[in-house]
DNA sequence: CGGGTGATTGAGCCCGCTCAACTCTCGTGG
DNA sequence: CCACGAGAGTTGAGCGGGCTCAATCACCCG
């Protein structure tokens, strides 16, 4: 099933102001409320939020769940470009077309808005276009990261490096709940899932992280900071 | 020498407008006459722009030359992030300090704009405040594609998206001037300069180019593209 | 001429990939 | 209740693409 020609027919009775049960987020595109109103939308794991090469109709905000975009070549290579936490936004391209598509990892509840509103609101409103261009300067600051990642970093250190990352970015510091699998993490790293699971037993017996579940980590982020010499 | 502080001595007798020999290059930021009009300033080959860290004072447009942006690991490693050709804007991050370190790679003649007036035009002009999101947004689309090819093409498809990719941006289709050595490319593509230069071989037995000089390449487009199954 | 830098090519090695076996968990159904 | 299968993860053994080290060549500038 498509899930862009399901939006027209699923948005309709979803539209205006939605004011229920969104626990702690805000609704508001930019985190305040007093903006763009989204309205809520829900995806089961693994399930296509937008394709590749798809027409740009909507913009995302995650409320909860997790996401990521991909990038597939011709031959069944995957690479995942980024993966989205709660509050993160996606699908904010500046093109008319989506380069990467989008997926659900866990059951993800998010907001959608209308890129057409919010390039109406960013054309009146200089803050809202300020945001939205650095939202996009944070995107290009953390590929640029990802690059410097694939394409100096050993398979032990991109481990370690993704880590650090998603600690900085969701819940607890020093504690992680992975919503991805081994393969996602691989295609992320440019690895395969074999080399993801030896660099993180290997970042274990070093001393830099405890793996209590396979999905749940605990981070000895001083140790590993040091290892990775950042 | 720290191209940085020299700024500060080296701008005055340049500043206000320049209306000499910038060839076929028009002075304005966007490429119109009508806004912003840039300081011009030469770089030698191999000459700092900016470092890592730095304060992002100016932004750079390209007028003559190539530069290349690095970031360099603790132990020596580095990557380059991107190539830029005339016409390109570089140093353009949203943060307050560089995260890149910028550098001539052949003799080079920039604009030099500020960015607090670039930013303060941003603020009461919409249209300009929209065409510093599209570049923002177009070198992310560049960083994205960067991605996919460092985490999950061979070799020789690196070096050959990568000519594609230059043979797109620069001067007469399918013939291509390198500015860069072998081990900037390399540094690009996470490679060594070694498989750089086989899998330049590769390419050319495979009918794919021909080098006639180590610097100048005829790129046979049909044959490269079949190749890399885009 | 010699010295230096950039590029090419060869030989051998190693990190990460491939293929495979095994475990564990979870959900389903007899 | 256990049996069974499917999916996720770990670990081992061997292979190979790209790295390392090294030799050689071309070219430029002194």
């Amino acid at each position: 099933m498509n899930a862009h020609t399901t939006h027209h027919d699923l948005f309709r009775p979803l539209s205006g102001c939605v004011f229920a049960d969104a626990g702690t987020m805000s609704f508001g595109f930019f985190g305040g409320c007093s903006e763009l109103v989204g309205s809520s939308f829900s995806y089961a794991a693994d399930e296509e939020i937008f394709g590749e090469d798809e027409h740009a109709d909507y913009v995302y905000r995650i409320v909860s769940g997790a996401v990521r975009t991909c990038r597939i070549l011709a031959d069944g290579r995957r690479q995942i470009i980024g993966f989205h936490m709660p509050g993160e936004v996606f699908g904010c391209a500046a093109t008319e077309h989506h380069r990467t598509s989008a997926e659900a990892i866990t059951d993800t509840r998010v907001l959608v808005f209308e890129r057409s509103q919010l390039e109406r609101l960013a054309s009146h409103n200089v803050e809202a276009a300020c945001r939205l261009w650095a939202m996009t300067a944070r995107d290009l600051e953390q590929a640029e990261e990802h690059v410097l990642t694939l394409g100096r970093r050993s398979a032990v250190e991109r481990v370690g490096a993704f880590l650090l990352d998603l600690d900085d970015r969701a819940g607890v510091a020093g504690t992680i709940d992975l919503p991805m699998t081994r393969r996602d993490i691989a295609d992320y790293l440019g690895l395969t899932l074999e080399t993801v699971s030896r660099s993180l037993s290997q970042l274990q017996s070093d001393g830099a992280l405890v793996l209590s579940d396979a999905r749940r980590i605990a981070l000895h982020r001083r140790v590993l900071s040091r290892m990775l010499q950042t």
